[in-house]
RNA sequence: GGAGGGGUGUCCGAGCGGUUUAAGGAGCUGGUCUUGAAAACCAGUGAUUCCGAAAGGGACCGUGGGUUCGAAUCCCACCCCCUCCGCCA
């Protein structure tokens, strides 16, 4: 959510940065003038009011005294009655207002690229070579049904497309990758573990920006007007929502593994082999809570952080930042970590790390007071996949295959998997 | 799921239709006293939010509605916490 006080004062600054986005102006301007409106009306009913405080501190001071308050209680229903609807148009103003505000997308940061689609994004650097294979390689997905670690078949049986069953190594080396990953962050570079619901509310998912634009590519309980987490992101970032933390509090630094659920809605018929876009896929997330000012060295850090995790494994990748036109909607900047994957011949995005300002913490009112006994202030926070861990698994497979058919295991989780391969 | 109890300011806690601009206490800040500290005493004290340049005003007693001239206080719905029963890993 951008700040109402920025849109008054600073609109065609604004109104420009969102055109950037390349999508329209969000219904920008109808923001401004319902904030004009609330305003005006705002100071006529306060007005009437205080009027009203004034007026009815009488009443009961009449009475003792004994005199007549019935005509003054006439007078008093008329105002009332004026209040009531005034106040009526004011709240129809304000859910207006709060709802256009919500739609409105983060201010890219300068740092952005513009640009329009994925094409447009700049590549910052690259890790690695890839791998020149002397057989001919296969696609995870058919690797992984010869060894007999990933059913896809049986998973469309129980639940259906876009859904997998690992078994055997395969869980084995699913889970491997979860805790390697939790314990590099937790271990090496200061992460807390955070294991949250994988349910959340409505206002959860508000706060980080889900709702209300993304209501349908959400899993939605509606027994309980629950939301399946699409990423461990929502709770918890929303973790210290309505909180205000002291300033010798930040950074502070979560981790949590979540499985992630997404309707992929928009995107039928897209990568529906494998393991690269599915309804239900397992994510190590970390999570930043800063001050405003140290944000954008965080967001380096924690990229870095994810970095790592393919650095360990020795698989390929790049860093590109996005362009304005891929930037996602909470986002003011993101950084994708891309993985190199044989089968499609590119680099496939394994992580987005993102620095969202203040945007989703003025949504989940999550603030820190500067000074020990200051004026509380915004924080920043920021997110980033470490890593996903179905696309980290397919890359393994990819990557590490060999002409037998069999998959090396990286070294690095050897001690996770107790075996070196998997083989049939 | 059923039956009770409860959600009040930084914290504890009173209030159950109108001098409540939320009692009292703790804490915090300043002062008096003291060689210094503690104690005691005195004074101050919404770390909230909206409008406003300011003066000032509005809102806020779990959340959202309603009744009323007037609601922390009454009514309805919902959320959360506690105790007991049922069910269950």
């Amino acid at each position: 959510m951008l700040d109402i006080k920025k849109i008054r004062e600073d609109y065609e600054a604004v109104r420009k940065a969102i055109e950037k986005r390349g999508q329209g102006d969000f219904g920008i301007l109808e923001v401004f003038s319902l904030d004009e409106k609330r305003r005006e009306l705002l100071s006529i009913v306060e007005q009437k009011k205080n009027r009203q405080n004034q007026d009815s501190k009488d009443i009961p001071k009449f009475k003792k005294e004994g005199k007549d308050t019935t005509s003054l209680m006439e007078d008093m229903k008329v105002l009332s009655d004026e209040i009531k609807t005034l106040d009526a148009e004011v709240g129809e103003i304000e859910s207006r207002l709060y709802e256009g505000i919500l739609n409105i997308p983060n201010i890219p940061s300068d740092l952005v690229p513009v640009g329009k689609t994925e094409d447009d994004n700049l590549e910052i650097r690259k890790w690695g070579t890839p791998r020149e294979f002397k057989f001919q390689s296969k696609p995870h997905w058919e690797i992984g049904t010869e060894l007999d670690i990933l059913d896809f078949e049986r998973a469309s049986k129980i639940a259906g497309a876009r859904f997998t069953v690992y078994k055997g190594q395969g869980a084995r080396l699913e889970r491997s990758l979860i805790n390697f990953m939790l314990d590099l962050h937790t271990e090496k570079h200061g992460y807390k573990e955070i294991l949250p619901p994988f349910m959340v509310n409505r206002a959860a998912m508000t706060g980080t920006g889900q709702l209300p634009k993304f209501e349908d590519d959400m899993f939605h309980i509606p027994a309980k007007d629950f939301f399946l987490v699409p990423t461990a992101e929502v709770p918890v970032t929303n973790l210290l929502g309505d909180e205000i933390l002291e300033g010798d509090q930040l950074p502070i630094y979560y981790t949590a593994f979540t499985p992630c659920f997404r309707k992929e809605a928009g995107s039928a018929g897209r990568d529906t082999r494998g393991l690269i876009r599915q309804h239900q896929f397992n994510k190590v997330e970390l999570v930043k809570f800063t001050r405003p000012e140290d944000s954008y060295k965080e967001l380096e850090l924690l990229l870095e952080a994810a970095e790592e995790v393919l650095q360990i494994l020795k698989i390929p990748y790049r860093v590109v930042r996005l362009c304005t036109g891929d930037l996602g909607f909470s986002a003011a900047m993101t950084y994708d970590i891309e993985v190199w994957m044989p089968s499609y011949g590119r680099y496939v995005e394994i992580s987005s790390c993102s620095n969202f300002e203040s945007f989703q913490a003025r949504r989940a009112n999550i603030r820190f007071r500067p000074e020990p006994k200051g004026k509380a202030e915004f924080v920043h926070t920021l997110n980033g996949s470490g890593l996903a861990v179905g696309r980290t698994f397919a890359a393994i497979l990819e990557n590490y295959q060999m002409e037998d058919g069999s998959v090396e295991i990286p070294e690095a989780l050897i001690p996770y998997m107790k075996a070196r391969k998997i083989s049939k």
